[in-house]
DNA sequence: CTCATTTGACCCCT
DNA sequence: AGGGGTCAAATGAG
């Protein structure tokens, strides 16, 4: 998402609030003698809240985009395709939720099926659904980096996780798994944006929490503990590291001085995208 | 050997 | 006809 929007702005400022929230309730937690738990849930609140607008905001400029692209159109015609029990989706089909982010890690196992490159377009599109698929589990989810900000990935989710419904499958021993590092990174914060493989390969265990990290990643490590994606052709030697100062990262780097690996740790993106 | 990823081909829609 | 989405055989890593 192009920072600078008042869109981009809000999403920025929000994900920092979540984060500050995040490391309050990580020290509230570490604090000695013992907060209360209401301060806790406190903090937790606040990144509820933050949550929230952050969804609402991006639900209303995913629509606007939709009404821009194709006004009038209102329901998808209904046509051939929706007669057809083809798993194939209704072409341009709405998303269930569309995601701007700078990681695409959910908390969530997702696993590739396919890759496009796309007319326009500077990245290939790339196509995962639910690991547990084969359980049933209706999710997929397309993803592509923002044309205007390379760093930041459009992640757009079609159909539920059916598969969260029940202890020990695949999506919920995930989402259940000890939270690792986790970053919210809307992008422009610079903490290493890494080449799609590394992002992928990273969801939705670990994401590399520095440029230097990211940067030493093996393009070729195509280890199969990833649930996601492993290097392309396209992708695999492509290590960026964002370098563009956004006033948000500014702000970042001026007024905190928190560990990030605290607030990463203390964020879990998959509970948050709940 | 198993399983996830890659990638070209195919299908369907516009 | 062209483009986007999906399939499935081939490939490769553990």
């Amino acid at each position: 998402m192009a920072l600078g929007t008042p869109t981009a702005v809000v999403l920025e400022l929000m994900t920092m609030g979540q984060q500050s929230a995040a490391h309050l309730g990580e020290l509230l937690r570490a604090a000695s003698p013992p907060v209360q738990a209401e301060h806790q849930a406190l903090a937790a609140e606040i990144i509820r809240c933050c949550d929230r607008v952050i969804a609402a905001v991006t639900a209303v400029a995913a629509d606007k985009k939709r009404k821009a692209m194709d006004p009038g159109a209102t329901s998808r015609r209904p046509g051939p395709a929706a007669a057809m029990p083809s798993k194939r989706r209704v072409r341009g089909a709405e998303a269930h939720r569309e995601v701007h982010a700078g990681t695409t890690a959910d908390g969530f196992a997702w696993r590739k099926y396919g890759q496009k490159d796309i007319n326009g377009s500077n990245h290939p599109r790339l196509y995962y659904r639910c690991s547990s698929s084969g359980e049933g589990c209706a999710a997929t989810r397309r993803v592509q980096r923002s044309q205007e900000d390379p760093a930041a990935f459009i992640i757009a989710y079609y159909g539920e996780h059916t598969c969260g419904a029940g202890l020990g499958d695949a999506c919920q021993q995930q989402r259940a798994a000890p939270a690792p590092p986790t970053v919210v990174d809307t992008g422009s914060i610079a903490r290493g944006i890494v080449g799609a493989d590394d992002w992928n390969r990273n969801s939705p265990l670990l994401l590399p929490l520095s440029a230097e990290h990211s940067a030493h990643a093996a393009p070729g490590d195509t280890s199969r503990r990833w649930l996601s994606p492993s290097s392309s052709s396209s992708y695999s030697s492509e290590v960026e590291v964002e370098l563009g100062a956004s006033p948000v990262e500014e702000f970042l780097d001026g007024n905190f001085d928190w560990e990030w690996e605290t607030v990463v740790n203390s964020l879990r993106f998959g509970d948050l995208l709940q």
